[in-house]
DNA sequence: GGCCCTTCCTTGAACTTTGAACAAACCATG
DNA sequence: CATGGTTTGTTCAAAGTTCAAGGAAGGGCC
C-alpha cells in the first residue's frame, strides 16, 4: 500500500522490520486464540472468554463479582458480559443475585457446578497454554513478553479519570 | 484454581510471574484487537480481519488470490473466508472470478473501489498501530516481540504434511 | 472409463459479538 | 427533596464466526 500522498502529509509507513513484527503478531495471536478456543470448546464446552469469566469469579472473594467489575477485569463491554453470563447461567455454571448495596447492581456468582468444570478443565487448559507459549520461550523472552504486553495494555486502558489526581475531579 | 490433584498427576500450574505475563498478554491482545476493530469500523466500515483481507489482495500479483491461499495467509478457515468475501463483495470491494486452471477454484480480486478504500484508510490505520504498539516499545522490544511472535506462530501452524520430508508421504 | 479418495468452496443453523437504545437506581447540587 | 446528569445492567437487531454437511472437480489406480 505504500507510496501515495495523503491528507496529513506522507504517513510514516511500517518499514520492513516493523511489517514483519506486525504480521507475526497478527498471525500468532489469531492462531493462539483459535487454538485455545477450540481446546476449551472441546474440553469445557465454552469459548475461551467464557472460561476466563469463570476464572475471574473463582479468584474473587466469595466467588462473586459485580457485573461491571467483571467486565472491567476482562476488558469487555457490559453488553457482551450480559450475554455471556446469560449463557453461563443457562449452563448452570454461574448464577445471578441482586446486589444488596446497590439496587441497580447484579452479582455474578460461580456455582459449584461451575467450580467443578473449572477444576476439571483447568489442567488441560494450562498445559495447552504452556505448550503453545511458555514452553517455547526462554525465561528472558517470557520476561520481555510480560513487559511488552503490560506496556501495550496500559497504553490502551481508558485511563481512570483522576484515579491518581482525585482532587482534580 | 491451583491446589487440587488431577487425573494425570499434579499439573504444572503457572507460577506468579507466568500468570502475570499471561494476564498481560490476554489483556493487551483483547484491548488492541478491540481498539483496531473500532478504528477500522469507524474509518473504513469493516472489521480488522476484513481489512487484512484487502491488504493481502493488494499485495498479491494482479491483486488476486485463490480463496485457499488467502485463507492460509490470514490463518482463517475457508468457511470464514467465504462469508467474509461474500460481505466484501456486497460492499463492492472484492469480486470473485472462476479460476481458469482449476474449475473448483475461485479467485478473490480486489476491485478499484476496494483499492481506494485501502488507500484512503491505510494511513489512519498505520498510525493507530504505531500509536498503540510501536511507538511505545524500544527497538529491542520490537525485535524481541517479533521473535517471540514468530516462534509462537510457527509452533501453532498445522505443519505442512511432509513439506520437508516429501519422500515419507 | 469407473472407482474412490481428496481438495475446493459454499451453505445453513447455531452461537457470539457489537452498538445503540432503554429503564431503573444512584447521586450531586441547589 | 426535586432535578438533571451519571451509572448499571439489559435488550434488540444486525453483523460476524463456527461447525457440520454437501456438491463439484481433480487425480490416482485398476
Amino acid at each position: 500500500m505504500p507510496p501515495t500522498p495523503s491528507p496529513a502529509g506522507e504517513p510514516r509507513w511500517l518499514d520492513g522490520d516493523e511489517q514483519r513484527v506486525w504480521r507475526a503478531y497478527l498471525q500468532a495471536t489469531t492462531l493462539l486464540d483459535d487454538y485455545l478456543d477450540r481446546q476449551l470448546q472441546r474440553d469445557a464446552g465454552m469459548p475461551h472468554m467464557y472460561y476466563g469469566l469463570l476464572v475471574q469469579l473463582s479468584d474473587a472473594p466469595r466467588r462473586r463479582l459485580r457485573m461491571t467489575e467483571l467486565a472491567k477485569n476482562m476488558k469487555i463491554t457490559r453488553s457482551r458480559l450480559s450475554h455471556a453470563v446469560a449463557r453461563l447461567e443457562k449452563s448452570g455454571w454461574v448464577r445471578r443475585e441482586d446486589c444488596p448495596s446497590d439496587k441497580r447492581g447484579q452479582l455474578a456468582i460461580l456455582t459449584d457446578d461451575g467450580y467443578e468444570v473449572l477444576r476439571g478443565t483447568a489442567p488441560g487448559h494450562v498445559s495447552a497454554v504452556r505448550q503453545a507459549l511458555f514452553d517455547r520461550l526462554t525465561p528472558e523472552q517470557q520476561k520481555s513478553l510480560g513487559e511488552i504486553m503490560t506496556i501495550v495494555a496500559e497504553g490502551l486502558q481508558p485511563k481512570e479519570a483522576g484515579a491518581d489526581l482525585p482532587w482534580l475531579r
